[in-house]
DNA sequence: GATCGACTCTAGAACGTTCTAGTAGCCGTG
DNA sequence: CACGGCTACTAGAACGTTCTAGAGTCGATC
């Protein structure tokens, strides 16, 4: 388990440290044929560069702190989003999970003793004054939540358009009793879905059939709420998030109502299983290329000290429309 | 953005350097009067330890490498007892996903640059000549699938034996024409499974029964199962994982079977979201806790130098009953 | 043939920490 | 009072890298 160093290549080689540190960072100074020698060696000897020394040296580290959590199948596909912008402006990622077990709080203290540049955070619950205050040691990029605090950079989707989106898209259908199942008060773009419900719905004259269930962000939530719903079903609910979304479909179709037939349902995030053919389920799908790409081009931009214009970045949802939603008869 | 350091403390709190070290480290060699002083100045310079620093000076790291994937939501279970077991024994996880556009090379590529002192992989997918190779760098604790080469630790479910307690449940309940839904053969795992199927079909007489299917990983690949058992129905199914039997009981109950009424399922894996009330699956468990810890527990006695007695440790699954699986009229 | 510039290379300091080897003071013991 | 053995502390090297400053070499230019 030794570990080959540079000073070990060097000797090898019968050159300086420098010089091999020249060759492996691909930098100008060495000629061709040292190089190629240089390189042979370091093959040879099966080297591989300590990131840990190599950023203590340089000082700047060009990795980013993703906190993520392991109960929202979402956030998985943020994370193949950011990989792919990270790699693009030649950073890392450095992952810190929320569990059952492991809070917030301890997932950001994992990565500030890593010194990553800079933080990005996937619908932070903490308050947004703690952020601010983590903001003095590094930039910091909340995604999917507003911040008020002015230090923090925020990219989002319009989540209130998003609503307007799907509430829009049932009334076309010929639906008014249109429910909307909420995201529990922990969520923090749960607000906004429901405002964005209730001014569509009063736009379209329908503010005497607005109906808010309790909900929250998991599949027994959506569970939940269509026990609740089933009393006296709406023929059309919107609903905080896809695996809420799945969790309600099922009790629905459990209880022998037809969707879209009986009910129509919409979902929220277009996550990867939402598109799947047996769930097929309509839903407002966030914009996870350009949201990750802003995120990361973001923090770079601190990072590197840029003067930043709007510090909160907020994309337009798309609405996608597939099979658990259908005409009013 | 300039990061306070010990020496900073030191000279705020007119220290040596080595002393502060020894107070924010918690070792032995300082009185309670000036330990007290220097954490208060700690403190109030919102000193943060360079775990870069400190890591690349004390050699070893204490950092366990995970490999993971966005695609597998069992993934985040055993993610989560993987964080429990670590910090009970003192290290810290840092974890690189794999993404559709990120194999898992590259996901084991960006771990080694972090001098992480073992590796922790997921159902690894890379040949187990390339898994031996590593061994030569760092070593290598290989979960839910077996190795043949002796350099890799292997800590995974005795998976035929998690298909003979299907089988016998099912068996017990008065089924015989019980067919498997196989997991692919990109799946480590999924040879272990169909193997222990057909023993456990031939054990009960009933090899005129055995009918497997291909399948895969995911809730798509259930699904696309279930179209193809509708031909001819058995009265009972296992399948590969609980993603996918997911897919395949939506299709069943799409199609007007009840289940368990005309047919039972049985999952595997146990993940959290099979427990849900409205999923309510019967599953094989593999014991998060007892493999986590133990994939730890194996990675840092391999760091220390100890010699191991086993190298595969091969769990005893759980059966798991919930409400797909009934008695045959 | 001296001077310049480009090119290749090297010595040694730095990054922020831990570790080794020590120094100084103090107390108890014979 | 010399000695040993504590306890509290410190100087300085070390970890593996990058960076700065500069030293040689060589060919071209004046």
């Amino acid at each position: 388990m030794s570990r080959t160093t540079l000073a070990d290549v060097a000797a090898e080689a019968g050159v300086s440290v420098a010089l091999v540190s020249i060759v492996m960072r691909d930098a100008p100074g060495a000629s061709a044929a040292t190089r190629a020698r240089v390189l042979e060696v370091a093959r040879r000897l099966d080297y591989q560069p300590d990131n840990r020394a190599r950023l203590l040296r340089s000082g700047q580290s060009r990795l980013l702190g993703v906190v993520f959590g392991v109960a929202h199948p979402f956030h998985d596909d943020l994370l193949t989003g950011l990989y792919d912008a990270a790699e693009r402006v030649g950073y890392e990622l450095t992952l810190s999970a929320i569990t059952p077990r492991r809070d917030e709080r301890a997932a950001i203290a994992g990565l500030l003793q890593d010194r990553c540049a800079a933080l990005v955070l996937l619908g932070p619950l903490i308050p947004s004054a703690e952020l601010a205050t983590l903001t003095g040691r590094l930039p910091v990029v909340a995604m999917m939540r507003s911040v008020r605090q002015r230090q923090v950079d925020v990219v989002r989707t319009d989540d209130a358009r998003g609503l307007h989106l799907a509430v829009d898209h049932l009334v076309a259908l010929g639906h008014s009793r249109i429910a909307h199942v909420d995201g529990g008060k922990h969520q923090p773009s749960s607000a906004d879905r429901q405002k964005g419900y209730r001014e569509a719905m009063r736009r379209h004259g329908l503010e005497a059939y607005i109906r808010v269930v309790g909900g929250g962000p998991g599949e027994e939530d959506g569970a939940r709420a269509a026990r609740e719903l089933l009393t006296a079903p709406p023929t059309a609910v919107t609903v905080f998030n896809d695996l809420s979304a799945a969790g309600l479909l099922d009790v629905l179709r459990r209880e022998g109502l037809a969707v879209p037939g009986d009910i129509s349902v919409v979902g929220y995030d277009d996550s990867s299983f939402s598109s799947m053919a047996h769930i097929d389920l309509t839903t407002v799908a966030q914009d996870i290329e350009t949201m990750t790409t802003l995120a990361v081009a973001r923090a770079v931009e601190r990072i590197d000290g840029a003067a930043v214009a709007n510090r909160e970045v907020v994309i337009p949802p798309r609405l996608i429309i597939r099979g658990t939603t259908g005409q009013l008869d």
